[in-house]
DNA sequence: TGAAAGAGGATATAATTTGTCCTGTTTATG
DNA sequence: CATAAACAGGACAAATTATATCCTCTTTCA
């Protein structure tokens, strides 16, 4: 599993927040509550996305959350990678020496080239092209996002 | 992470039957020995793998375990596959329901087409790409596999 | 018939993920 | 300036998953 139901509320987070007017703080309470996700578990997600920049905290009394960039400035990649640490297919593709073998491991390249594959994909996503499109499943947007890799990675 | 240890161990162990002689059946113990892996634990991976018709079992004295196909005919995904169950992104990749909020989620295709792209990548690397290789990361071989999708996946 | 070898269920251990709680700090506002 | 609202962050608890072990059963060769 790359990614974690923290990342995965993490990322309907951004997408809420992109909902918002701009300008306008929104409280852990109410995000919590719109998204179902438990408060306080929340607030430890929203700290990581607040330390990776993607959101700003405002504290204080009338704070919250506002997205620290625009929507096309943050992509599916950073926010995954700000909660669960770097992408991974497995421990060897992040950290050679975890696996003693690695050296002389002919399966170790296809490690690294299909974690490089899913960073390139992630990181192509940007929250421009996931917001606005409720209820559309399959817009040509996004389709036309999934042709970098050509037809063959249509859905099966 | 989608590879567990066990499926790690899993292919391992095809790797290392694949460079047996055809038609030698070799023991667990063997095995678990030669690539450092838990014997008992090993009898689990290979159970799978048996039902899976990866490896044929054979039973009693002189007993042990030889590949069932060819290593052309044997890729990562299904060894993959047949112990960690389906490679997957996360929960609603694999089922929609898990998800409450799938059928209006805008991140959902996304998803499912980032899994359709690594199962593409994975079932197209067969143990025959991975034999002979010792000691020469990077063959052109292996590099050539990398390029189905072009330049812009190389290792970062 | 006995010993070697895998089959498979039950159980234990460890690691990770998920979630909660409590105290501290910041800040608008009366 | 006091207070209440709101986030910060550490410590801890619970749940889930991954890893590993053990024991008994079945198969099969010699």
């Amino acid at each position: 599993m790359i990614i974690t139901r923290q990342a995965d509320y993490a990322i309907r987070c951004v997408l809420f927040l992109a909902s918002k007017p701009v300008g306008i703080a929104t409280m852990i309470g109410e995000i919590a509550d719109s998204m179902g996700i438990p408060k306080s578990f929340l607030a430890k997600i929203l700290q990581r996305l607040s330390k990776a920049e993607i959101v700003s905290s405002i504290r204080g009394v009338r704070g919250g959350f506002v997205l620290k960039r625009d929507v096309s400035d943050i992509n599916l990649l950073e926010v995954i990678q700000s909660i669960d640490g770097p992408v991974a297919i497995n421990r060897c593709a992040i950290d050679k020496h975890i696996c003693g073998r690695s050296c002389n491991c002919s399966v170790h390249p296809i490690w690294i080239k299909l974690r490089a594959l899913i960073q390139d994909y992630l990181s192509a996503v940007t929250f421009d092209k996931l917001v606005d499109t409720k209820g559309s499943i399959g817009t040509q947007k996004i389709s036309l996002e999934g042709e970098i890799y050509g037809q063959r990675l249509s859905v099966r």
